[in-house]
DNA sequence: CGTAACATTGAGGCACTTCAATGCGGGTGG
DNA sequence: CCACCCGCATTGAAGTGCCTCAATGTTACG
């Protein structure tokens, strides 16, 4: 029990894990670097999932799996910002969304990956063996009820974006973006308004299906309507959320 | 055992289910017909699933929920064609997802949806009671697993759409759809490149994020490059499925 | 056969893209 | 410590793909 199954603690307070992977420039596949363990006899399933996960460090800009791996394991992110890709044979690109700390990936998939993953800044994911992931799952309803509830919401959330994506303005999509943003950054400075952009202009605007001209553009406007202070190219203060919230046309429908 | 879980199979052969709900006009909340039944003593899951099912019949162009309902129960097409439908508060429209037989919705949700569902033609569901359902979910792992896949499948649909509407021309946007509608399309008659839409143009673009009258053009545009045949504007003749492909730009990335 | 809903086609406009140049910030080496 | 440089961001000008508005054609149905 104790808060609520450790998959939503955004702090991975008491990494048991161990054999830490050192980070490698371009880093693709996992090392299996931890053999096989004992089960776990405490009982607990969060004391079992620890049993079998193992820390890995991502570099900035360096691939944690590609499209098309062999679907091996899950990951939870523990700290930094990752990026799911998805290309066209032609190099266009989209973002599908953004793993931050507490965020769950390969949960749902087949036999392979399709989609790539990416490290936006230097980030350290919690790695698991998916066999014996799913086994785990199998044997703990309660586990597998809370697995189910997070592949929901990213469902839900992935919903969401087919909407942003197919009827909003570029406007109404950097709004959405800066309020989705703002919402996921943790009060940590007084400041609340303050929101640190991990990603490029680049990344944002394939996670918003736009060019990065036309984001840089955006940006520049809000400025000028007051909307925001441009600190720093990523770093972003919200003066008016109230004018945010109605670009974002946020479906009050 | 029998056919791999009952949840796959597109034809509903054995309804066990009954109470069919009358056909109503604007018909919005599921009436609650069949009372408490005991829970199943014969112990297979599919059994234990029909025990609690209840089939409801959904009349062409009405309402099987609304955006905001409270979720409570999960549903699985057995015949017709469904759609998945978010707005905006202006009004724009977008479908999210198409839902044919075999389909199933309401598995994810939180308290509400945050969606609708209406029928495109008449169509049959099977309702389960959320309540009920997630109970026998917790008590069949194989059953839970099941499940598990389908939500993995339907995210990855939606990502997949994601790539969709957030890069590809108008073009590749129709072709990856006839293309997919070809897909989900039995092959029923000897005629394999017969499809058969059972949406309207509206549809079609409130789907792929286009206007009625691009996507009007956009079929035209085919039929004069010998592409397909519009048979009349819902059954449509793939000549040339191989370039539909090459439009779709299909990832081979 | 008339009508209403849907689909198609055309003309013009605009939001976003593309192409191109300039600005800026952070790191490195002299 | 400063100059240089490289990558990223910004800004401008021109182009275009899709949208909007409008009219006509087609189908289904009474």
């Amino acid at each position: 029990m104790a808060q609520a199954l450790a998959y939503t603690d955004k702090t991975t307070g008491s990494p048991a894990a161990v054999a830490a992977v050192p980070m490698r420039r371009l880093a693709s596949r996992p090392v299996r670097s931890n053999g096989e363990r004992p089960v776990p006899v405490d009982g607990t399933a969060e004391a079992a999932l620890q049993q079998i996960a193992c820390l890995q460090q991502v570099a900035r800009e360096t691939t944690l799996l590609e499209d098309g791996d062999a679907a091996e394991h899950v990951y939870k992110v523990s700290r930094g910002t990752l990026r799911m890709v998805k290309l066209l044979p032609d190099g266009r690109r989209c973002i599908t969304r953004f793993l931050q700390p507490g965020d769950h990936v390969g949960l749902s998939e087949g036999e392979t990956y399709p989609f790539a993953i990416e490290a936006v800044t230097d980030a350290t994911v919690v790695r698991y063996p998916r066999r014996r992931f799913q086994a785990l799952l199998q044997s703990d309803p309660r586990l597998m009820q809370a697995f189910f509830s997070i592949m929901g919401a990213d469902l839900s959330a992935t919903q969401e974006r087919l909407l942003l994506l197919s009827r909003k303005s570029a406007t109404e999509r950097l709004a959405s973006f800066l309020l989705g943003m703002a919402d996921r950054t943790e009060s940590d400075a007084a400041e609340d308004n303050l929101v640190e952009l991990p990603m490029s202009r680049a990344d944002v605007a394939d996670y918003l299906g736009l060019t990065i001209e036309t984001v840089s553009r955006l940006f520049s406007k809000l400025r000028a309507q007051r909307v925001i202070i441009l600190r720093k190219a990523q770093q972003i203060v919200l003066l008016r959320r109230d004018l945010l919230e109605e670009m974002s046309e946020m479906e009050l429908a």
